[in-house]
DNA sequence: CTTGAAACCGGACATGC
DNA sequence: GCATGTCCGGTTTCAAG
């Protein structure tokens, strides 16, 4: 993870359909390179996939909530793989604290988010709070500066 | 946003580096009918990026958590444009409840996230839950089935 | 939207630094 | 490990139907 890497790695996080001969120009390495890196970066797992990123209201889902699951001793969704599976349920957090996770879910409408809280139910006793807005959907992951304590630690 | 529209979606979400080529052979629609439709899927705003993923203990950002922040008043993060360019700030949602905001924060070491910490309690009191792991990191959008009640609702 | 053709570009390989 | 150069295949983009 040299500062090569770091440049393949902000300009496939800014756009994942670069070629490589576009990638080489940009980062200033031959395409060869380029190709070898890239296909290191994917096979050591930095780099786990490409993928689109749909708007969640013009996908027609309006409602978006996080949910925070206490989940009834054994019968915790983290046991259950068919709860990845349903389409409302976007992601899946194991979480300290009094719950045992929290989930993101994006509805088709209220009735649809209702019917998911249903289902969530017998596992255990979800929390929801709605997302208003989300004024940061996501931010690309570049190396942090080093630490300088300023104040040093004891 | 008919059927063959959703098949782009699904093909892209899964891999954002396919071609229009290799995209018209999968829904069994020739290049240029893809190329059109996919400028239009990103010109109507339904597609809003294509990005790698990276992994982020992989990347070095070992601790991951998720921080409501209870801001005072108007001196609220989501007032302030500069807490988004923040680099452990990966998510900012704006949510319903006694909390103004929820905050995904991947951070390269404890040091680093007291830091994080650190720069967040000038806007209010946040309050840190650890990620422990992400059963589901991602899950692509695809079309809901219609809804059919069970039991009318009155 | 499809077909077909032409120009272009990008990827892969081999060689050499 | 990287750069250069060549070749081949694929892709994109037109035009026409």
């Amino acid at each position: 993870m040299d500062h090569m890497d770091w440049a393949l790695l902000r300009e496939l996080q800014a756009d994942a359909r670069l070629s490589f001969s576009e990638l080489s120009r940009r980062v200033h390495l031959s395409p060869p390179a380029v190709a070898e890196r890239v296909r290191r970066l994917e096979e050591t797992g930095v780099i786990v996939g490409y993928h689109a990123h749909v708007d969640l209201t013009r996908a027609g889902r309006t409602v978006v909530a996080l949910i925070r699951m206490s989940c009834y001793g054994a019968r915790c969704i983290l046991h259950d793989p068919e709860v990845a599976g349903w389409p409302e349920i976007l992601e899946i957090h194991r979480i300290t604290g009094d719950a045992c996770s929290m989930l993101k879910v994006a509805a088709g409408s209220i009735d649809d988010f209702e019917g998911v809280i249903d289902r969530l139910a017998p596992y255990g006793q979800p929390s929801s709070t709605m997302v208003l807005s989300s004024p940061l959907h996501w931010q690309p992951i570049h190396p942090l500066p080093p630490a300088d304590p300023a104040v040093p630690r004891r």
